[in-house]
DNA sequence: CTGAAAGCGCTTACAG
DNA sequence: CTGAAAGCGCTTACAG
């Protein structure tokens, strides 16, 4: 910028409000600047910019998976408000790792990002308390915050596995499984309490058998399910916990010998297509995205009330194998 | 920094030096120094550092759609390599709008990231050379740079259409149809000359109402498909030039009175579970998103050889859809 | 082992 | 309408 003004023969303000488009200054001094940045390939270094100015105009997402199908949609969902807000996203994934969320986050703090959206994987997070104290806006989303206080955008995870047992139960079944994802995650033991809270008001036991929590490894899950279809006391329907299950169960539906009625949580593509098609707790991962970026949004405008909480609802989507009878 | 460096009774380089975890530094001087940073709750401000050392340990991904199936794994394979180098990313989406992908690369530019990752959607890419020169390396990937000369990780679009075709050849087909996207997309244009090459070796014409090239809007898709297989000579066969086009073609499957075989470019989850399966051309977006990531690194450690172009296999996975006979 | 000075490339606050 | 000076918060190059 210095050898600009030096060619054009201005002083560094008038460079600088010449790449600004800042008023007050004449056509001609103008074209002069100009003909200077072009003929020197001049491109302004935002880092400087940033440094003076304190806001990076970014904002730092930390999730669980770029690649995963529910959380690629609510990325590309932060990134559209981001950018109607001319801000650019940096991301990572944290791989389910608590370490690897904090080192992710604490890299996006000392680049000073505007703001936080972050899916979490840890279940403290203490380490962000100077960071949002220093003025970091912060907002989860998918997950709460645990240990601090802050806001949240969250599904209806107890709501929507209440309605998918619920549902379960009107089509006569009397004995249901659920396979779900660890406890010490909040929407696993959010569908959880939702599907003992169904189950009873139902005035049905929920055996303990019929419930199994833990990792969604595909071994896993086969074996879970094998076990609630072959015990004593069979299970004619399954709550599968999350997407993952879901498909390991289709694949299991596919061959197995006994079949079962199926609701999965989480909406996938084509299943409609699959016979029967797969019946579905929808979430909506753009709603998510977008309202938590919206709250960051809302927060960097200077709206500092109290710390809030929003539920997005979900919704049912029967397609078949949730409707159909028990064996 | 300088406040730190007044209560710890140091100067500002010793401070650096403790941050830093640079040596020389006596570890009772250390001790006050970690003091007085905790007391004061110092965090260091990575914009004042990047600007002092040129270097950002950030690179940028323009992609076309963040949430796609096909780019979110190639995304996580960038990702991936860059937090290897100990780099973080920030990416966009283009939506396949040429002045949005200029838009943000130039707006990753100017925050001089290290480098650049480009998936393109814009068919001129003279813009980026200012910021080549200035040393910003830049690898595209999934489909080249137009009109100027840089590295490209490309797939074997080419090859894995041909052997889409000859394999609907082998299994008796003779009038067999494309559905792709524009043209003007690299991918397309390399898939369709797959097509006729492949029909060429087999001996067939290929009348020109087989094929249709434009958006995979499933209306359009839909239409399409509706010519081919309602004409005077109906094709038995579909190639579908993408994953949005089969994912069309196999809804109008699933209730068309016709049958026909289908294959598919690019694979998508649960394919096997349909019936019947759907045969498709498999691209690895994690070799794409690797392999691009790495020749990025490698460029930026310094290696200035010509650019060049790196081609990833593709692979036909046979499921059943692509091995049915002519009707 | 330690620190003072200069500078990275911009913007801010001010004066003319 | 225009510009000189100071400063954002670090690191570099150097000296002691």
């Amino acid at each position: 910028m210095k050898d600009v003004a030096a060619r054009a023969g201005v002083g560094l303000k008038t460079v600088s409000r010449v790449v600004n488009g800042e008023p007050g200054v004449t056509p001609d001094t103008e074209r002069r600047v100009r003909d200077a940045i072009t003929a020197l390939g001049f491109r302004r270094n935002d880092s400087a910019r940033i440094l003076r100015k304190g806001r990076t105009s970014s904002i730092g997402l930390v999730l669980e998976d770029l690649a995963d199908p529910f959380y690629a949609p609510l990325s590309r969902a932060v990134e559209e408000v981001a950018r109607a807000h001319e801000t650019l996203l940096i991301n990572g994934s944290s791989a389910e790792d608590p370490e690897r969320e904090e080192e992710l986050a604490l890299a996006l703090c000392a680049r000073r990002v505007d703001g936080l959206v972050i899916i979490p994987a840890s279940d403290d997070h203490r380490y962000l308390e100077p960071e949002i104290e220093a003025g970091i806006a912060t907002v989860f989303v998918d997950r709460p915050a645990s240990r601090i206080d802050a806001d949240a955008v969250l599904s209806d995870n107890y709501g929507g596995a209440r309605a998918a047992v619920a549902h379960l139960v009107a089509h006569g079944h009397r004995r249901i499984g659920l396979i779900g994802d660890q406890v010490r995650i909040h929407t696993a033991a959010e569908r959880l309490r939702g599907y003992h809270d169904a189950m009873a008001e139902a005035g049905l036991p929920a055996d303990p058998s019929w419930v199994s929590m833990g990792s969604t490894d595909p071994d896993r899950v086969r074996a879970a399910l094998a076990g609630m279809l072959h015990g004593p006391e069979p299970v004619t329907a399954l709550f599968a916990g999350n997407n993952r299950v879901t498909v390991t169960a289709v694949r299991h539906l596919a061959t197995a010998e006994r079949r079962f009625a199926l609701i999965g949580f989480d909406d996938f593509e084509l299943a409609d297509l699959l016979s029967p098609g797969i019946t579905v707790i929808a979430q909506d991962p753009v709603a998510l995205g977008r309202t938590a970026a919206e709250t960051l949004f809302r927060r960097l405008d200077g709206h500092h009330d109290a710390p809030k909480r929003v539920e997005i609802p979900t919704r049912l989507i029967a397609r078949g194998s949730g409707e159909l009878p028990p064996e």
